[in-house]
DNA sequence: AATGAATGAGGATTCATTCAT
DNA sequence: AATGAATGAATCCTCATTCAT
């Protein structure tokens, strides 16, 4: 993919083989997550793992010092990615309800994208304290921080009332955008129409109850 | 099976060992939760469930048929119980964000108090669909139910508005008392008491969102 | 064979049961002496030691701790019993060649009835710093007490030089009993009755060399 | 094979190769002494050995056919230096005691100069016959034959009794340079002064055990 | 000639389950 | 009815060895 192949005749095959390596490591954790996500991480067995990644079960103790480190870095690898995901275009609208449920679309459609790697995450965060934490982080400080950006410019612009605390409000849509876009679309099973149905709901109540009074009594 | 089938030769026990049973099979289950809930279900060993419950690993298989038996017998015990005892003393105000805050109130405590069996019912779920689904009926059908049933009171009433869909309304409550009251609380850790500020604050907000418009422009 | 079946009728079979616990430990790690003093250490896989003992690879790991432990367990529990073997019947000559020569005889005869556990312990005291002192405190303080106590009743008798240090000449006679004990006649494979008329031949050197001279002199 | 194949295209490596090549080898077997002293044969690992050497573990296929060839040439390649490092400088006294303690003393240090390899070759013995034989012909052959003919100098001269089998005191003086040089040494971790001191007793004793009796008398 | 990526056979260990008592 | 001794299948992991470059 890259213009130039650059040679390496004399001594170094290292294009070649520096891909296939970092192409088993990458196969290796796309195996992992679908993996564990089917059995749970405890159920899965290595074995499995490679058979999905086409390859023999001791690169996975080479790469990745064994199976709890497979698991490890199959989280790093996508905890940060997952949650920036959800606002790469940080796109705006004048109206409030509209924001708040691009919003909560957005989360429904991660979610929904990264379901395999959520399963893994939630199911060990639930059984392991620390991960727990550091995934909270991620919800509750990346996610509400950028909520909290996009509603302060309809506050400031006097569309939202100025006594509304922007955090606690954002706190609200992260969880709902979680609860609805894996529990109730991945786990729950529910179907994925009433799901937005919901979150388009939210929204309207959510800005209602938000909105410069002016607005709500039109 | 039959009540007693009294007169066995040395000691007597009809009554005495049902009992015994009936205990240990509950001490089996309570230590099943707990033990489950620290490690997982897959990590878990009978052998440590044994000596939580101060018996025999064989009567896992006696009792419950296996580990496996355990677990659906853990979470059939309590799946419904748990649901039902968020509603218990189903008390009413004339407020309606008050009564708002009450409903999620009830979900923060119950979810904290049953922490530990949802910890191994949910991340059971997240891996089993079947059991997702058993659960997510439980969630959205029994307790979208009982808030449709409070909320009614007071829409008939005229507190809230009469375009506003109970329905939603009440399942965007139900999702956000169960992703505060399990996750924000018992995964990730977060403070409990910003947790019921957070909640407060949704109620306040929802209550805004749908309250009939002479209300909101006091 | 015991007089007494000592009933247990009851509510136990201790009898049985912990007869045939014990016994499955010993034949544990009697097999693990024979298969360790076959492969060595590690070249000895715990299956083939359980099927030597007639049992599970599980009871290895239920009874020791794992195969580590069970290489302990084999090592404590003979590391004396052969060291002290070699002088159950302190008997004694008043003859100091002879008394030299049957202590040489039975390190000959000790070592080779145990050589079996001796390779083993042999083999790891040689990687072991600490087992290796270990065993060497047996070697040197209990072997060598015990000569230096039959030494001296043959100095007090006038039969030793005065100014001999039976210390030393003790130590002379316990290494010397080790590596024709265990060396010549184990590990070289040596003829043994070769051996024997080595032995022979250095209790009388010995003997000679430590002797008043007035019998020198005869 | 040759000496030079000259002439290579790029850079011309004939001697340079080989030089290397030898260092290599030497190199691999240099490491392989240290770590299969360090850990057993087998519990040592060929990377450990590459790394030990800074190459990779591919070479030891190559140079040494694997593993068990590696230990195989460690072993071939020393053994016999051992043996006669011992006696490089064959002088001697018109002493005895001292001829017989310059013996002994020979073997402390060779033996402790070694010891790394000892440990290797011992270990191996212990478990393999065949092994054990011929390192057991280097220490009886080589190394007696070498004693008695220092030996039979003083015999000759009168210095030690006619009668005395030379052959056999040889063998216990070499028995005794081994087991102390060794395994009180090396294994037992000994205190090296008391060692020589035991060595120096038992050259005292032994001397006095074969010297003519004129001699033992003064 | 040398590397190091990759393999796969084999090992110790764990653990749910069974069964004699 | 309950125990706990015993099993054996299955798992993670290690490591000597091979092979493309």
């Amino acid at each position: 993919m890259e213009p130039n192949m650059t040679g390496e005749n004399e001594a170094g095959w290292p294009d070649q083989h520096r891909r296939n390596k970092e192409a088993r490591r990458q196969a290796l954790m796309d195996a992992a997550t679908v993996v564990f996500a089917e059995h749970g991480y405890d159920a899965a067995t290595t074995r499995e793992i490679a058979e999905h990644a086409g390859c023999s079960e001791g690169l996975i103790h080479r790469y990745f010092d064994g199976k709890r480190g497979l698991l490890t870095a199959v989280i790093r690898s996508r905890i940060e990615t997952v949650a920036r995901e959800i606002f790469s275009p940080a796109s705006s609208t004048e109206d409030v309800p509209a924001e708040i449920e691009q919003v909560l679309m957005l989360h429904l459609f991660a979610m929904w994208e990264a379901r395999d790697f959520m399963r893994v995450a939630i199911s060990q965060a639930i059984i392991n304290p620390e991960l727990g934490r550091e995934i909270g982080e991620n919800i509750t400080k990346q996610r509400v921080h950028l909520i909290v950006e996009r509603l302060r410019r309809h506050q400031e612009a006097g569309r939202i009332r100025a006594d509304v605390d922007l955090e606690e409000v954002a706190e609200v849509i992260t969880w709902l955008g979680f609860s609805l876009g894996f529990f109730a679309q991945a786990v729950i099973g529910m179907d994925r129409d009433h799901v937005r149905k919901v979150a388009a709901r939210a929204a309207t109540v959510i800005s209602r109850g938000i909105e410069a009074s002016g607005r709500a009594n039109v």
